[in-house]
DNA sequence: CGCTAATCGAGACGGTACGTCGGGTCTTAGG
DNA sequence: CCTAAGACCCGACGTACCGTCTCGATTAGCG
C-alpha cells in the first residue's frame, strides 16, 4: 500500500518525473536526521530535492504520509537470516530491528506517526502495510523455519497460530521499541540474548501446560 | 521532579494563582481529547482554562512540557492491588496500564511526547520521572511482594536484580503499547492472561538456568 | 496594431486554429464580466475557452496583451452617425462612449491596463493603436464634417488643429470616464447636453480670441 | 474616512504602534514607486517597513485599501492659492493636481485602484471620501473665490450650482488624468492655459443662454 | 494603610510555516 | 508545427501559532 497520492487516471499531459519521488524521500531521511520530526518542514524538503513546493503536494498528503513512505524504505531492508537455531534467529532479528531503530531517522519519526496515527485511521492502516507488516513477516517466517528444522511442534489450530504470532510480535517489537526510545538504552547482544531467553522461555511455558 | 517553571524567588507582589495551574492542566487533556497532540495550541489551552497565554508560559517552557505535566496527573493513579498471587497481580497491572493507555488523551500524548524527546534530553527526563517510573514502582512492588510470598526467590545479585526488573519492563510496558497503539487491537483479560503466562514461563527459564 | 505574437515564420506544419482565437477572447471577456480583473485568471480563460494553456500563451505574451485584444474588439463598433449638427454629433458620440464604459467587460478592463500601462511602454502603444486612436479618429471626422457644414471655419495651422482636437480628445474622453467611473454616475442624454454646450463654448472661446 | 480596520474595541492589550503605521505607508510609497502597482506585494512591504506581514493585515484588509491610504495622503497636500483671478486659480489647481499625478506613485497607483474599485463598492466610496472629495473642494473653493471677486454671479438654484460643479469637477480632474495617464503627454503651462481657456469660455456658454 | 512588586487579563508584536493559487515553461502523445 | 493535457518551478497569498512584549488593573505581604 502507497501513501502517494495517485497521478491523474487521464492518459496525456506531462508525466511525474521519477526522479523527483526519489530526491524527495531522500531528502526527507537526510532532514529527519538533522532536524528531527517536529522542526521538518514541507518546504525545506522541497528546496532540500531541488523540487518546488507543488510537486510534493501533488504526491503526498502531507508530512505524516510523506515520512512514513521515506522510512518505510528503511524496512525493506529486513532480512531473516539464517543463523542455524531459533534463538540465533531471534537474536538477530531483534539485533537488526534494534539497528534500523537506533538511526536518528527513524528514532525521531516512528514514534511521531505512531502519534499522528492515533486520530488518523487512514494513516495507521498505512503505517501498519509499509512498516509493521513487514516486521511481523520475520515473526511467521522464523517460525516456519523452526517447524522446519524441528525445533518448534507444528500448531494445528490456525487461530492459536495466529494468536501466538500476535503476542510474540507485540513483545519483541514492544520490548525493543521500548528500550530503545523510552528506555532510552541500548539493545546490546548481551540484552538480545537474555530476552530470548525470556521469550523462548515463555513460549515453551504457553504451549505446554 | 516537575516541569513547572518555578515563581520568581523575590518575595512580595502578587503569588500565582493555584486555581489556574488546575484549570490549564484540566483544560490541556480536554483539548487533547478532542484535538490530539498535533492539532493542539497553546493559545486554545488558553482560551478553555479562561487564562491569558502569558500565564501559562510563565509556567511552562512549552507544549511537551505542559502536556508531560497533564498527562503524569493520570499515572499518578496506578497502584498495585493485591490480588492474592504473582499472576494475578501482573495481570492486574497489565490491564490498569492497558486502561489508562486506551484514554483518548493519553494515548495521542504519550507517543508523541516521547518522539517528540528523542532530540530533547531534558524532556526525556521529565518523562521518565514523571510518568515512567510511576510505572516501573509497580514491577518493583510486584517483584518485592512475590518474595515475600515465596512465589520468587530472593536475588542475592543486586545487579542482575536491576538487569531482571529493567528487562521485564521493557517488555510489559512494550507489549502493552505496541498492542494498544500500533496494532490497535485491545487488551483484555485473555490477552493479559496470554501475556502473563508467557512472561511468568520466561522467566522461570530465566532464573533457572 | 495586434498584440498577438506572430505565428512562427517557418512554413509547414499545422496551422493554427482561428476558433481558438475567436473562442479564447469571447472567454475573456465572459470572465471580465464575471470576475473583474483582478480576479481573471489565464488558466480560467483557456478552460471556459476549451483550450490549452499553452494554446493562450503562444499567441498573447500575457494577460493585459490578452485582455486588450479583447476589449479592443468592442470598440470596433464605435461610429460617428451624422445626425445633423455638431452638437447633436458630439451628443451622439458622447452617449456612444459612455455606452460601451458601461458594460462592465471594458469598465473593470479599461482603468485596469490603463494602470498596467504606465509602467509598460509597449503596453500603453498597443492601447493607443487598439483603443485610443479609434475614439480619437471620432474627433477628426467630426470636425472635418462640422467644417463641411460651415459650422466650423477652415483651421489653416496644422500644427494649432492638432493640438485643438487632442485638447478636446482629452477633456471628452476624460470627462466621461471620469463621470463613469470615478464618480460612478450616469452618462445621460441630459449629461451629454450640458456636456456639449460646455464643450462648443468653450471651442468658440478657444478659436475667437 | 479611514480604509483601516479599526483596533479591537475591548479595553486593555498592547496599544497599537503608531510608528508602524507610518513606516507601513511610506514603504507602500516607496514600493509602488520602484515596483508598480502590480509587483507590489504585501509581504515586500511589510519587510521594508520593518514590520511583520501579520501587522500589516491587522490594520488593513488588502492591496488596495492600503494603497488608498498610502497615496490619499499626498492628496492631503493639495491647495488653492490666491492667484488673484479665476482663470489663474484653475490653472493653478490644474498644474497641482497635474504634478500629483505625474509622481510615480501615484500615477500607477490610482488607475489601478479605480479599476478595482469597479467591482468592489467600498473601495470606490473610500476612494471617494480620501481622494475624490478632496479635489472636488478645490473646485468648490475656487467658484466661492470668484464669486467675491465678482468674476461669477451668484448660482441661486443650489441644484444647478451642484450639477454645474459636477460637471465641471469630471471635465477637469477626467482631463488632467486622461492627458496624463492616457495620452501620456505633459499637463505644461501652455496647456494649463488652453484648458483653463476652453473651460472658462464654455462655463460662461453654460450660464448664459 | 499605603508601598512595592509580581501577577493577571488582554491583545499587538516580529516571526516561521502552512497549504493553495496563479504565472509561465516544459514534456508527453497525438494530429 | 500545432494541440490538449498536465506536471513542473517559482513566488505570492492570507492564515494560524509561536513565544514575546507592553499595557492597565489586581492582589498580596511588608513596612
Amino acid at each position: 500500500m502507497q501513501s502517494r497520492i495517485p497521478p491523474s487516471a487521464r492518459t496525456g499531459g506531462r508525466p511525474r518525473s521519477a526522479a523527483a519521488d526519489t530526491a524527495i524521500l531522500e531528502a526527507t531521511r537526510q532532514a529527519l536526521v538533522e532536524l528531527g520530526w517536529s522542526k521538518l518542514t514541507l518546504g525545506d524538503v522541497a528546496t532540500r530535492a531541488g523540487v518546488a513546493k507543488t510537486t510534493l503536494y501533488r504526491r503526498w498528503a502531507g508530512k505524516s504520509e510523506l515520512v512514513v513512505d521515506a522510512v518505510a524504505e528503511l524496512f525493506d531492508e529486513l532480512e531473516l537470516p539464517d543463523r542455524g537455531s531459533l534463538a540465533a534467529d531471534i537474536e538477530g532479528v531483534v539485533l537488526q530491528f534494534a539497528a534500523l531503530l537506533s538511526r536518528p531517522e527513524t528514532k525521531t519519526a516512528l514514534m511521531a506517526v505512531v502519534a499522528e496515527s492515533t486520530s488518523d485511521a487512514p494513516l495507521r492502516e498505512r503505517i501498519r502495510t509499509s512498516i509493521v507488516d513487514r516486521q511481523k513477516r520475520l515473526v511467521l517466517a522464523g517460525r516456519q523455519r523452526a517447524q522446519l528444522r524441528g525445533e518448534l511442534p507444528p500448531e494445528p489450530d490456525p487461530d492459536a497460530a495466529r494468536q501466538t504470532a500476535d503476542l510474540i510480535f507485540d513483545v519483541t517489537a514492544g520490548a525493543v521499541v521500548h528500550r530503545t526510545l523510552v528506555s532510552a538504552e541500548p539493545v546490546d547482544e548481551d540484552w538480545a540474548r537474555r530476552f530470548t531467553l525470556l521469550l523462548l522461555g515463555g513460549l515453551a511455558a504457553t504451549t505446554q501446560p
